[in-house]
RNA sequence: GCCCAGGUAGCUCAGUCGGUAGAGCAGAGGAUUGAAAAUCCUCGUGUCGGCGGUUCGAUUCCGUCCCUGGGCA
């Protein structure tokens, strides 16, 4: 049935907070699909409340890259995208729908405009040659390589400057693309809210997890080894939990500038979406506040090819 | 009712020895190709509580009224 669909590859995005889940699970289950996470966290055992994974939800719907890696383990866009493109092809073969859902701007930029990336392995020799060489010397270096860096944090610790510079010394000598990019025709639906809306839903979701056990999942977390310094970096609540659980922060001022970090993320999210749709990526907006389901439900009906048979023909036109 | 202390940006406050004002937080915009929930950049006009007086000029001084704390009755 979904061979007849003009398009092959679903995309719920959309800010956090904004109820993509709920819709991606939704319209998997109306169109046989199966969700491909985008999100940077939420591919982390143990990470649940935290980073809002809301298993409960998928009921008999199937996904992936979900819970693939122990917290504390690497993850990156390139990694991403290649389990993104390893997970589209299977289910695709399997003649069902992918429904790629998740709010990590980069991830969801990576797979919607393609971004070419090559398969980069480890130069001991190169390492080794810049064993001797001060952090200045190889930001040097890596400016000299990519001038337009605009990627300060690859400046923020010397194993990442150096994984830089061995990239981007790989891409120079092989700057012909690699394998070739699969078939995607996405139909791309973002779940749009008003900001001040949007924020009581997080600042009231956050209150929730604060009393249904995020503060004792950070704390199992490191009780289980994770050390604060990684949980750090593994996400806000991780970070502004784990603050006041070493006591560095009040819970009434942990919850505070928790809540307004998350604030902000939603904003640096609708900024990338932003920045898709300025370098041609189509977004269809679906209003959060109103019934997105139907809404996308509709946008779907509609892009049917005329005569083809539609298992959905009873949700109307507009 | 009386006495003190305050009323300045959405919030907490600073300041102007009289020339219409600035920090932190909150908020907004932008960047983004191997940690991205990361990292980085930019953005501050508000009847300085109301009304009157003095003054070339008042948010600043004076008077008065209102409001909020605290104290005394």
């Amino acid at each position: 049935m979904t061979r007849s669909l003009p398009f092959n590859l679903l995309t719920i995005l959309g800010p956090t907070a904004s109820g993509k889940t709920r819709l991606a699970v939704a319209l998997a289950g109306e169109l046989s699909g199966e969700i491909i996470s985008a999100d940077s966290r939420q591919v982390f055992r143990g990470m649940d409340i935290g980073s809002g994974k809301d298993l409960h939800e998928y009921g008999s719907v199937p996904y992936h890259l979900i819970d693939i890696l122990d917290s504390g383990a690497e993850f990156s866009v390139f990694a991403f995208q290649r389990l993104f493109l390893a997970a589209f092809a299977d289910i695709a073969a399997r003649g069902r729908l992918p429904v790629l859902c998740g709010g990590s701007g980069l991830y969801l930029d990576a797979v919607l405009r393609g971004y070419r990336m090559l398969e980069v392995p480890e130069d001991h020799a190169l390492r080794a040659e810049l064993e001797s060489k001060s952090v200045d010397e190889l930001a040097a270096i890596l400016r000299g390589l990519r001038p337009q860096q605009h990627n300060t944090s690859d400046l923020l610790a010397r194993s990442r400057t150096v994984r830089a510079i061995e990239i981007a010394l790989f891409e120079q000598n092989r700057p012909e693309p690699d394998a070739q990019w699969p078939d995607i025709r996405p139909l791309i639906i973002g779940i749009r809210w008003e900001r001040c809306e949007l924020r009581s839903r997080i600042t009231e979701r956050l209150r929730q997890r604060l009393e249904g056990g995020m503060i004792e999942e950070v704390q199992r977390l490191h009780d289980a080894g994770v050390p604060w310094e990684r949980l750090d970096y593994y996400g806000l609540e991780y970070r502004y939990v784990g603050a006041f659980l070493k006591g560095e922060l009040k819970r009434n001022d942990m919850f505070q500038k928790l809540n307004s970090a998350i604030h902000d993320f939603a904003k640096r999210q609708e900024n990338w979406f932003r920045k898709m749709e300025r370098n041609g990526v189509v977004i269809n907006w679906v209003e959060g506040a109103g019934d997105p389901l139907a809404e996308a439900m509709a946008m779907i009906s509609c892009l049917m090819p005329p005569g083809a048979i539609n298992p959905w023909s009873a949700v109307q036109c507009p």
